[in-house]
DNA sequence: TCAAAAACGAGAGCAGTGCTCTTGCTTTTG
DNA sequence: CAAAAGCAAGAGCACTGCTCTCGTTTTTGA
C-alpha cells in the first residue's frame, strides 16, 4: 500500500509535494488569483507543460492545496481539544473553556494563513465546484465542536437549548448523520455557532474590522463564550481565567 | 453641480453606466475572477483600449461594483427596517423583531445576488486595498442595526449586556465614533453579532452548509433571533410569528 | 531478457488576458 | 476660430492556462 515500487514513482510524489509547497508559497504571498501554474513551474526549473504531468489543470493544483488547508486547520482544532483534554479542569466550565480554546486555535490559525483561510472560507472560486476529495477535511473542525459538545452530553452537562419545530426534523437527520450522541437541539445550535465563529474570523481577516474594532481577540474570546453558552456549554464569566 | 454641461459629458455617463452593467451582468454570470475588460468591451462594440477612458484598470472597475453593491445591500437594509417602522408595533419585542427582518432582509439580498455578496464580503482580491471610497457605503447595514438598538435604547427597552473588562475601552471609542446614544456594551456586542450575522449568510452561500443544512432560513432566522438578543433586545418566542 | 507500453521533460503554439502607446478625429474651451 | 482636451481605434507587449508533438527514459509483461 505505502510501499514505493520504484525511483520513478518516489520521484513522482517528491516533485508533486514540491509543486504543492511551491504553490503554497506563492499563495501565502499573492494570494489564490495571483497564483500562476507558470510562475511556479519557472520557479522549480521546469517548463510549464511538465507541470501538466502532475496536476491536470490549475484547479486540481487549487484543489490539493485546499484539502491540505482544510486538513490543516482541523488539524490544529483537533490539537487544541486534544491539548486541553490533558490540562486540570478546574475552570467552573471546562467544557466552554474547551470549546473556547479551540475556537482561539482556529483563530490563530486563520490570522496566521490568511490566503489559505481565504481558499477556504472565502468566497469560492468561479464556477468550483468542491470536489468529494474536499468534505472529508473540511468537517474537521466541525467534528471537534461535535465532539466537546458530546462530552458535555455524556458528562450530563449540557444545558439543551431550545428547538424551534421547523427546525426539529433537520435537526434529527443532522443528529443520526454526523453528531450521534448529542441532542438534536444542540445540534442545530452548533451548525450556526460554527457558522457564527466563521463570521468573526472572515471578518477581521477580510478586513471589515478595519477602523472599526480594534480589540479584536477580546471580542472573540467574548462571542466565543457567548456561542458556547448558546449550544448548552455553561457560560464561563467574562473576565477570562489563565491568560 | 447636477447640471450636465454639454453632450460630451451626457455621454460620459451613459457609456459609463453601460459598462458598469455589462460588468454587473458578467459578474452574476461568472463571478469576479473571470470578469473581463475585453469582454465587456467586446459586448459593448468598442475596443478593449476604449474602456481606459472611463476606468483606469480593471480594480478601478471591481471598486465602483463594490461600491454599488454596498449601497444595493445597504439600500435593501435600510428599506426594510423603514417598512418595520409602519406596522403596527402589536409583538411583545418588537425591537427584536424589526432586527430579525433586517437581517433576513440583506440574507434574502445576498441569496439573490449571491456573486455581488462575494464580492463585497468574500476574500478581498489579492493585495487589494479598500479605498476610501467604499468605507461610508460599507457601513450603511451596519448603521441600521444599530439605529434599531439605538431606538431600543431610547425607549428604555435595552437590556444591557455585560462588558467583558477589556473591552470597555474600545467599546467607548465606537460608540464615540459611530454610535452615539447607545451603551457601549451593546456596541461591542453589536460588532460580534454583526459579524455573526454575516458569517451565518456566507457560510450558506459559499457552500459550507452543502449536504449539512437543509432548512437554512429557520436556522438564520433562529440564529438571528438569538444575537439580537445577546445585543440586548427582549428575546422573541422560537415560534416565529406572522408567516 | 527484451521488446512494447507507459511516463516524462522540453518546446512550439493557440487563444485569451490587462495594459500602454500612437494615430487620427471630434468636442469643448478660451 | 484656433488651441486644448477628450475620445475611439489599432497595434503591440508581456503574461496566462492549456494542448500537442517529439524524443528520451523508465516500467512492465510475455
Amino acid at each position: 500500500m505505502s510501499t514505493i515500487r520504484g525511483a520513478r514513482e518516489r520521484a513522482r510524489i517528491e516533485v508533486t509535494a514540491a509543486i504543492k509547497d511551491e504553490a503554497r508559497k506563492q499563495l501565502a504571498a499573492e494570494g489564490a488569483a495571483k497564483l500562476s501554474l507558470r510562475a511556479v513551474a519557472r520557479e522549480l526549473g521546469m517548463v510549464s507543460s511538465a507541470l501538466y504531468r502532475y496536476f491536470p489543470s490549475r484547479d486540481d493544483l487549487l484543489t490539493a492545496l485546499i484539502v491540505d488547508a482544510f486538513d490543516a486547520i482541523g488539524a490544529v482544532a483537533e490539537r487544541a481539544a486534544k491539548e486541553w483534554e490533558g490540562k486540570e479542569r478546574e475552570g467552573k466550565a471546562p467544557h466552554a473553556e474547551r470549546w473556547i480554546a479551540v475556537a482561539c486555535a482556529v483563530r490563530e490559525w486563520g490570522l496566521a494563513h490568511p490566503h489559505e483561510y481565504a481558499l477556504i472560507y472565502g468566497s469560492p472560486v468561479p464556477g468550483y465546484i468542491a470536489p468529494m476529495d474536499t468534505v472529508g477535511p473540511a468537517s474537521r473542525v466541525g467534528l471537534v465542536f461535535i465532539d466537546i459538545v458530546r462530552t458535555a452530553s455524556r458528562a450530563e452537562e449540557l444545558a439543551v437549548p431550545p428547538l424551534a419545530p421547523e427546525l426539529r426534523s433537520d435537526a434529527e437527520r443532522m443528529t443520526a448523520e454526523f453528531a450521534e450522541g448529542v441532542p438534536p437541539a444542540a445540534v442545530a445550535a452548533l451548525v450556526a455557532a460554527w457558522a457564527q465563529l466563521f463570521g468573526l474570523i472572515s471578518f477581521e481577516l477580510f478586513g471589515q474590522f478595519n477602523r472599526v474594532v480594534e480589540a479584536r481577540e477580546p471580542l472573540f474570546r467574548q462571542a466565543a463564550g457567548e456561542l458556547a453558552r448558546s449550544v448548552g456549554l455553561r457560560a464561563v464569566e467574562v473576565e477570562p481565567h489563565q491568560r
